[in-house]
DNA sequence: CGATCTTACGGGATTCGTAAACATA
DNA sequence: TATGTTTACGAATCCCGTAAGATCG
């Protein structure tokens, strides 16, 4: 059974118009080529489904079942396919991304705009969630891209760095460590520790790092949201250190963010995506966006 | 766009079996054939549906997409045509006919079994109707064939004869007429004449017929049913004439049959079609078991 | 190194369009 | 006779299969 869309979309033009000559134009055939497109097609069926004389054409009962039932299906087909093209040309889609809050709030929106601005008719759906589950959305196909920290190597994710992300010192700007172009450590912790409660990442991050080279924290207050952090500093209650993404937020609350040194500690932002899971064609534009932006964003973490 | 049918059942069988190798025997190809189906497929929709590695095969989110709608409309496709091959071959399909009584009751059952005998998948509606039903049926399209008198030349209708259906006379086997071979109209319109009620074409065509002779019928009883006349006359009430076509039933029903002439009063009977509305297949099987039986069946209207 | 997909290329089938024949109102 | 469909035939196209090449695990 080897029937053509062809034979099928000339027969629906010849039972539409009532007319060879006329449906050549439809199907760009000439009238002999359509005349065996039909024929073929007939015989491929195993009867006729038109009847012609010279002068009128008539469908066959066979013909009169089969024509809405053609019609549809194809009618169908070509949904389905200028929706697949719709789709890779960016005119539709959506694209499923998670970022953690640290990004989400800082550069995200910035790129996300950028993108809906090139593709505003792929709609882009934005899970601002911990780094930790950032991860585990991409690993179990929920979203497409993550952005978070490198989860380090693993079988099934890959990881493309963006930028590192290192800590700065948070102060009020009537301390006097505001005074400081760059703040150590040792320094930062001789005031009160504002500090993100414990399953935080940056939390253990900060408290990992400093057992390393022998220090330790002793927050005198703890939060789980670093807007809090940063009211509370801005109000003299105490000092923190956030990672370089959330400067702004910090400066927005009226805080002041100083470079943090000895060490300088940090960690490589990027972009995981799934192993062996190619992208779809919007999350692929959208991943190259966010690249290209990781450039110029920079600005966001300089002091 | 020129989607092929071929490509989509090459996408759809190398997603199913996630592999080009295996796919190739599900499409009778050779695999740089199907490769290059899937190239050409991926070309005319704009972007990759497979994400070839040499080791494993993966859908894009695009082609997952696709996936499942194109092996719906291949599926509900190669449903249609075969559906439309089944038609032709007579493996299915309704054929539906209407058939004066007196043919409907004494040769269509015959002629209906010898159909379904050869197609015993296809169903047969009969519509046993006064001739003038049949014809009507037939111009409005409620049936493809009528089986009727012929009903004179018509811009719509067409009408292939099968035979000639004659007036025979029906008498009791005690009537002394019983013993004549042939039964002259004036001999047998001196017995007690039993006649059909008027709105009925037997009647009104004898009527008319004997009218044009001279001759002239006062029916002693009326009925609207044949089977009630055989009944009357074999019980001695009176005398009738029927089509031949009706002489079974009658002896059946206890009269006897004889010839009657001059004149010898005759009509038609053929199947009725509508012009420039071609037949279906299974009607035109039907239309030419009828007049293949029409020679055979000949002996039901011999005396 | 081996399995698997892709590219290259020659042969064959299909299909197209022009021109002529054919059929019906 | 005129309109519209089918047949005939040469030409172009497309598609397939074999063989060689590329790539990833």
């Amino acid at each position: 059974m080897n029937i053509t869309l062809k034979q099928v979309r000339a027969f629906v033009a010849v039972a539409r118009t009532q007319s060879f000559t006329e449906a050549c134009a439809q199907v760009y055939l000439s009238q002999p080529a359509l005349s065996i497109a039909i024929k073929n097609l007939e015989e491929e069926v195993g009867g006729a489904l038109l009847s012609r004389t010279t002068r009128a054409i008539a469908l066959t009962p066979e013909g009169e079942e089969f024509y809405p039932v053609a019609q549809r299906m194809l009618m169908e087909w070509d949904v389905a396919l200028e929706d697949l093209q719709q789709r890779f040309a960016l005119n539709r889609g959506r694209v499923m991304l998670a970022a953690m809050p640290s990004f989400a709030s800082s550069m995200l929106p910035n790129i996300i705009r950028d993108y809906r601005q090139l593709y505003p008719n792929v709609s882009v759906t934005v899970n601002d969630v911990i780094a930790e589950d950032v991860v585990d959305m991409v690993r179990n196909g929920v979203v497409e891209l993550g952005i978070t920290f490198d989860p380090g190597r693993s079988e099934d994710l890959s990881f493309s760095p963006l930028f590192d992300d290192r800590f700065v010192a948070v102060v009020s700007p009537l301390d006097e460590l505001a005074e400081l172009k760059v703040i150590p450590w040792e320094l930062l912790l001789k005031g009160d520790f504002i500090a993100l409660q414990r399953p935080s990442s940056i939390r253990l991050l900060i408290e990992n790092k400093l057992r390393q080279l022998g220090l330790q924290v002793a927050p005198e207050f703890e939060t789980h949201q670093l807007a809090t952090i940063g009211r509370m500093v801005a109000t003299g209650l105490g000092v923190s250190a956030v990672p370089s993404l959330c400067l702004r937020q910090m400066r927005e609350l009226g805080a002041e963010c100083r470079e943090l040194n000895t060490p300088v500690m940090s960690r490589q932002v990027g972009i995981v995506t799934r192993r062996r899971y190619p992208l779809s064609t919007a999350a692929q534009s959208l991943q190259d966006i966010v690249q290209r932006s990781a450039m110029d964003l920079t600005e966001h973490i300089q002091l």
